[in-house]
This record gives C-alpha cells, structure tokens and sequence, in this order.
DNA sequence: GTGGTCTAGACCACG
DNA sequence: GTGGTCTAGACCACC
C-alpha cells in the first residue's frame, strides 16, 4: 500500500504524505475513500504511531484529507477528480531538475541521460545499465 | 565555483561534497589541484568555516581529497583521471530512479516526463513548461 | 564508563573513538547496547554534546555504531561478537612497536623493558620503578 | 639519519626532537658533537626549513643544544655522558603504559601482550604473529 | 598562511 | 526525549 525506507535521510512522515499526494493527484484513491487507520498503519509499516498521525494531520491541514469523529479519515471532498495533466507534470519537475543540474556537473551527456531515464520509467528499479 | 542553497533541507556541508564529488568525478577537479582555504571558502559563500572544514574533512576521510600540514588541501592523487564515462552514468542513477518513481506514482505518460527532463538538461533552471 | 584526558594532545573525540572501539572488540559493548545520549554523556564528560556527538558520527560512518532516528544510538549489528584474539592483539601492535622502536633507541636492555611493561600490565599507572 | 613519518599524526619537529633526545640519552650522540646544518637536514628529509629549526630551537632552550655563532650546532656539553639506565627506562614509561592501557581495554592476555612485546623489541617491525 | 579542536548556545527535525 | 546543523568566536599546532 505504501512504499516506507527506514533507511533513507528522507522522514518517514513525508514519505507517506508525498506517497499519498502523488497518487490522489494520479486518481488512484478518490474522494471519500477511507484511508487506513493510524494505528493498523503504522503495524503494517512497522512505525511509531505518531509519525502515521503527523503525516495525516499536515494533510488535513493542507485539506487533503478529513477528519471525522469516531470515523476512519478520508480523502477530503473536492479531490474526486485527478490534478490536471499540466499539474502533475508540474510536481515532478523538482526532481527532474535535480537529476538534470547532477547530470551537468557530471558532465554526461545529454542523449545517455534520457536514455537511462527512459529505461528507468520502463523497468521500476532493477534495470541494469 | 560551488552553488550553494542555504534554504534547502539538504545540508550545506553534504551540498558542497556532493558538488565536489561530481566535479572530480567530471574531470573539472583534477588530482594535485589546490582548494580554496576552508576561511576563504566561507567568506565567500557566506558561511561559517567549521561547515567547510567539515566536508573537506569528510572527503578527506573518504580519500578523496589530501591534507598536507599547513597547505592547502589537495585532491588525492589516484583522481586523476575522470571517472570512466558508466561510473559517473552510474552515479546519476539514484537521483533519476526517484524521478522515474514519482513519476510513474503520478500517472504521467512516458513521453511527456521525458520531455520535460530534456528540457531542464538544455535550460538549467528556468524553463517554463 | 569512558576515560577522558582533557589535557591530553589526543583530540577528546579520537579518544572516546578508541575506546569505545577497543571495548566492542573485548566485548565489553554488545550489538543492538544503547549508547549514553550525546547529552548525557557531555554533561558526565564535563564536555561539549558537539564534540560527544562527532565520535558518535564518525564512527557511525565506520559502521561501529548505528543511527535510528530519535531513539539513542547502538552498537552495529555484525559487531555482536567480540573481534577474534588474534585481531585484537593485531590492533596493540602500533603503540607496542612504537614502544620497542624507544626501548631501542634508548639502548635500553630487552629485560628491563619486558619488566616494565610487565608491571604496568598488573598495577594501572601507578606502580613506581 | 633521522627516521621522519611524515604521515603519522606525531608533528616532524617533535620526532626530530624526541629522536635526539633519546640518542643522547642512549650515547650514540656525545657532547660536541656537531649536528647537520637546518638547511642540509631539510634537504635531506625533504622538509621545511623551519622545521628543522624549530626543533634546533626548543633543544636549546632545553639545553641539549648549542648554538655557536656561524658555526653549525652541537650537542651541550654537561651531556658527555649517556644518562642514567633508571632516567632512560623512566622515559620509556609513557609509550609502554599507554600500550598497557590498550592491552587492558583489549582484555587482552598478559602473556600475549608480552609475547608481541618481546617479539617487537628483537624484529624492528616485520615481525608476523 | 594552513587546518583542527573545542565551547557556548541557538534552532531544527524526528519519533 | 533523540541526534543534526549551524554560527560566533577562541585557541592551538604546524609550516
């Protein structure tokens, strides 16, 4: 359901919500969807409770989701529909301009860059050079 | 001679050995060469010294850069040549992988992504979509 | 628990670096043993946390140690073993080789040098001649 | 002449320093004896001038020096003598304690450490276990 | 001139 | 509570 690494520099709570966000805007999970609860969450990942409750407290907060009493939360009213395209090509451009100014200071070139990129959008993760 | 962002999460010490890293992997840093002395380094980018200190220091450790007393550091011998063109391919890979991932987790079609990632290879920072 | 010489040329994080490193050799700390918080252990030095804090990064770097965000850090596992008789008489070696190379440039006999290391193997640091 | 590491955290001009001293001590250098000019010497050990001179400098505030002037430098007389065995194997005492501290820590054997010690003290620094 | 170490103390991020 | 980062500034050692 989530993809967590414990290991990575990058919190746990902004995993999840970066995870979640990505996904409502790709209408994989729709509005008044319910999301799991803290608690089996953070069982099935293995992680203190809190750090589930953070990441969806900041997403209510950013109105994501909602909270309702005594019930599971859900994906927030107003999100039933996918982000635009234009948008979601937006959101993805911080990471491509990281991979790009990497690319520059290593000084490759242009043509192998797309090309493993290309193959990175093909084969998940295991894709050999 | 480095870029570095204050405001960004990433710290600035990890900023400057990755640009480092790249650098020498790049060929631009070539083994023998001087580097700026950790005070002036810090005047100009306007920063403590102990920040600079700690990633030559760290880089020292690694063996990539050499320490000789009372002179400059030096990029270790043994850089002396570029990273053969795959190992540096190879070292771009992580920052790509996440794009891909993301991505791929905001439903974006293959064509598009990889025209804006070629895109940002052409214009550093500034392009508009 | 650790033996700080503040007076000492050997920097005071180089030299709970050594220790805890030989002490997880004899055995003495075990895989997954939590660490004194860099905190307390300042405040029980009488030392800065930042300096407590360096030995603890440094030799998380080496392995020895472990990081887990927000919780104290412990010792690596892989290290739940004590190093084998062999590596850790191994690892005496440079300062008994450094001892030798004075006894010999005093042109001290070899019996008496055997004697003093003898007595100071026995009786701490006090032991008169 | 002189054995310089210049690697080893031991700072040059204090392992000229401790050399001699403890040559004088053993006899092998006798009062009067004329000591190799600052420049020939930093020839030779491929190091800074000033090193050596250093060096020159504090053993003659120590008084194990003299200097003449325009004339090279030589050993204090009121040093004739080799010092007394107890004063030399007294000096001995600070490298073999620590070593003693480290066997300690090491929870090494006593036998075994002086089994190294003994072997050290016959085969300068080749010896295998 | 070079880098290294340490302190005092602030602020942040994570769990 | 945990550790991480950074600043300001002192002092040292080496060359």
């Amino acid at each position: 359901m989530f993809q967590i690494n414990t290991g990575s520099a990058e919190p746990i709570y902004r995993q999840l919500m970066d995870q979640l966000r990505r996904r409502v805007a790709a209408g994989q999970w729709v509005a008044g969807q319910e999301l799991p609860s803290v608690r089996d969450l953070a069982l099935q990942l293995a992680v203190h409770p809190m750090t589930i409750s953070k990441a969806y407290s900041l997403l209510e907060l950013e109105g994501l989701l909602e909270r309702r009493r005594g019930l599971p939360m859900v994906i927030a009213a107003g999100h039933a529909r996918p982000a635009a395209a234009r948008d979601r090509l937006e959101s993805l451009r911080p990471a491509l301009a990281r991979a790009a100014a990497e690319a520059r200071e290593l000084d490759i070139p242009k043509a192998q860059a797309l090309r493993l990129f290309e193959r990175l959008l093909d084969a998940p993760d295991t894709g050999a050079l």
